[in-house]
DNA sequence: CAGCCTCGAGTTCC
DNA sequence: CTCGAGGCTG
């Protein structure tokens, strides 16, 4: 085949799955068969493999079209669905136990015991029991929505329609899985019939608990294991290992593994002996998982941002796989970082095939890291070198190895451009940073449509039918240059449905649905708007305390503006240390690092009211001077101000409602000094903050109370001097109530 | 000042 | 999900 022929092929192929994408997806009414659109798919895919230049032409079938209509209705979690931290050695799960000690305020010798069950790899599943019936099934979703699935949950026969002796209301969580020889069973029959064939149990599971019609739920085999729960009206035990036997009891299936464990010793023979176990089990494990016994001590362990402290997920060694190298793309990201990617002759990595694996930086392609140590042996990663693939947590396909012996003699170091790909602006790699960065701003097509997509991602404005595809799509046709544009879109193209039902992916129904949700963001709450607005270090958490602290948009500006001088000074300070450091280690001896800082800053005319400003911003928590700066910097930045004013003029923002728990500390400041001898300082903090109260390490005139346990030095005395609230810790429990 | 913890940013495949 | 960096704690 002459590659005219193949141009023509694959353009042809091109159009075809465009317009089986948009059946499919928008009007879930699909033209082909599976089968017809997978071959396809597999033969577009192998000539964009043979001739990789083809990706320029033509539609890019994957990124445009209108988003899929989910067919399921969202259902909020009353209990949040976390995910668990991870242990990959023995020694990881030492240290999970010696930190629980210690949080907990345990000696070594304290008994201290945990679960161990099997951590099967399928999809988690709530079920909710009202007076003993189930009556509403939900998949985890992103932890706080999933998708209401309770018609194909009650045609699984593990899962109980009813149950008798439960309290009224029990919300049973677990896994749904399919066994090894079900899934096998279930491919021959789909292959026969030419429907999907599954890449391994867990999609197989996936695919076929999210089927809209619940009679072809019916039809797969699935299962289900009982390991946890929810919302629940009453108590089920007061340990773990009964609340298992309670399900256990109560009808569920309960993995036959799980065991009650005393020492980490036993953890460990547990864990390999249900490693060894693994290939007969007879359906997928990845790992397993340990959970503190002890009700009462998971409760004060509770919860980080999104796991639980009082578990563990031990997870089994990572499938090896090796492929060959066939090149290094390298991707633009929001920032501006230059990530580089593998692409990889396809290979089956723990039943995935995988084509492409991240190289994080350009430190880890010469094959040191960030210290300037060396990884992988020292040995740099060269196109066309034979990797080892492996997928980190098994997820994230990433190289570990490779092999010196086949590589080619012609290859050669990989050379890092210190250009963008995109935009051609210089790529500049800043002193003690890992990741090297375009410098173009938003003139680099690649960073002004990675904030887009940023500014509509779920977390941000989360606008229904506009997601990264569609913006890029909008952004390619430079009808959305930057926010404020999504806006003015029904304005500007006026008749807007008119045009947008031309294009490509859009029907009326669809262009009518967009404008409504693009309108019904007009209302904003404040932290969204400031996540969304993509600034360096301001993430999702950083934006919310930015709006409780400020609450409108003006006093945020105003602050930035008031204290642009001060932050100056802080970079003078910075660039100042800098030099310092350089200079001194020339000269041989020890930098005057306070001093350097001191003169830079005095050189700087930072009057009081901007140094307050500064102050007033550093000191919303978690916010450092690093993120102030970068704060600062964009509100100082001509077209970003600009941009974010003309955003504004579209928005009414919405203030945060302050976490105003009915607590009697709730919004206060509180101080923790002294040995607390009732719970430890992690746990005090832990249950302050849970009550609304913001817990600072030092004190301050901001102080409102100061919990001063025995061996209080000066920070009862200064809190004495500024005529604060001190409270010992058991007048301190007495105000919050002892639980 | 060093370690610990949390957050931010980047990435894969379905 | 992981890594690096920033901020906080001891």
């Amino acid at each position: 085949m002459t590659e005219a022929e193949a141009r023509a092929e694959f353009q042809d192929l091109d159009a075809r799955i465009a317009a089986a994408d948009i059946a499919y997806h928008r009007d879930d009414a699909p033209e082909l068969s599976d089968a017809d659109y997978d071959r396809m798919k597999r033969r577009y895919l192998a000539l964009l493999e043979a001739y990789p230049g083809f990706s320029e032409l033509g539609q890019r079938v994957d990124t445009v079209g209108a988003p899929a209509a989910s067919g399921f209705g969202k259902i909020a979690h009353s209990v949040r669905m976390m995910s668990l931290s991870n242990a990959f050695e023995d020694q990881d799960v030492v240290e999970f136990a010696g930190g629980l000690r210690r949080y907990l305020g345990l000696g070594t010798e304290a008994p201290l015991a945990f679960t161990a069950e099997p951590k099967i790899d399928g999809l988690s599943l709530a079920l909710r029991y009202e007076q003993g019936r189930l009556v509403q099934a939900a998949t985890r979703g992103d932890g706080a929505v999933g998708e209401n699935v309770t018609e194909n949950a009650r045609t699984i026969a593990d899962i109980p329609q009813e149950i008798t002796g439960a309290p009224d209301v029990l919300e049973v969580r677990g896994e749904v899985y399919m066994s090894h020889a079900d899934f096998e069973a279930l491919n021959a029959r789909q292959a026969e019939t030419g429907g999907k064939v599954f890449a391994n149990p867990r999609n197989a599971a996936a695919g076929s608990l999210r089927q809209l019609d619940a009679e072809i739920t019916r039809s797969r085999p699935l299962r289900f294991f009982a390991y946890s729960w929810g919302e629940i009206s009453a108590p089920l035990a007061e340990t773990q290992i009964d609340v298992i036997r309670r399900f256990k009891a109560l009808g569920f299936q309960t993995n036959p593994l799980t065991q009650l464990c005393e020492t980490i010793d036993a953890l460990l023979a547990h864990y390999h002996s249900i490693e060894n176990q693994r290939a007969e089990l007879g359906y997928d494990i990845d790992g397993v998982v340990y959970k503190v016994n002890d009700l009462s001590l998971q409760e004060r362990l509770g919860f980080r941002s999104t796991t639980p402290r009082w578990a563990i997920a031990h997870k089994f060694p990572a499938e090896l796989a090796w492929t060959r190298l066939e090149g290094i793309d390298i991707q633009v990201g929001r920032t501006g970082a230059l990530s580089p990617v593998a692409r990889l002759h396809p290979v089956t990595v723990g039943g995935v095939v995988v084509s492409n694996a991240t190289l994080h930086n350009e430190d880890y392609i010469s094959g040191l890291d960030s210290k300037g140590e060396t990884i992988r042996g020292g040995k740099d990663i060269r196109i066309g070198d034979w990797v080892q693939i492996y997928r980190a947590g098994d997820v994230i396909p990433k190289v570990a190895d490779v092999d010196l012996t086949r590589r080619p003699s012609e290859a050669e170091p990989y050379v890092f451009p210190t250009e963008c790909p995109r935009c051609g602006s210089p790529a500049v790699r800043e002193e003690g940073d890992a990741v090297r960065r375009c410098s173009g701003g938003l003139i680099c097509p690649a960073q002004a449509v990675e904030k887009l997509r940023h500014f509509v991602s779920r977390a941000a404005l989360d606008i229904e039918g506009l997601g990264a595809k569609q913006v890029e799509q909008f952004h390619r046709d430079a009808w959305v240059k930057e926010p404020a544009d999504i806006f003015e879109l029904q304005a500007r193209y006026g008749s807007g449905i008119q045009q947008l039902k031309n294009r490509e992916g859009w029907g009326e129904k669809s262009a009518t649905a967009l404008f409504l949700a693009i309108d019904d963001k007009r209302r904003i709450e404040f932290a969204r708007l400031i996540f969304g607005l993509g600034i360096r270090h301001v993430g999702e958490v950083a934006a919310r305390d930015l709006a409780l602290h400020f609450q409108s948009w003006k006093a945020l500006s105003h602050a930035t503006d008031l204290a642009r001088s001060a932050a100056l000074a802080h970079r003078a300070a910075d660039e100042a240390e800098l030099d310092e450091r350089l200079a001194a280690q020339a000269e041989g001896r020890r930098a005057r690092i306070a001093e350097a800082r001191g003169a830079a800053i005095a050189k700087c005319e930072v009057s009081a009211e901007a140094q307050a400003a500064w102050d007033d911003l550093i000191s919303v928590d978690g916010l450092g001077p690093t993120v102030a700066l970068s704060l600062s910097d964009a509100f100082a930045n001509p077209d970003e101000r600009a941009a974010f004013d003309r955003l504004l003029r579209h928005l009414e923002v919405i203030a945060p409602e302050a976490p105003a728990e009915d607590s009697p500390v709730a919004g206060k400041t509180v101080v923790f000094t002294g040995t607390l001898e009732k719970m430890t300082r992690a746990e005090a903090k832990a249950r302050a903050e849970a009550l609304g109260a913001k817990v600072a390490g030092s004190v301050s005139k901001r102080t409102d109370i100061l919990v001063a346990g025995p061996g209080a030095g000066s920070k009862a005395a200064k809190a004495a001097e500024l005529g604060i609230l001190i409270l010992d810790e058991d007048q301190w429990l007495d105000l919050i109530g002892r639980a």
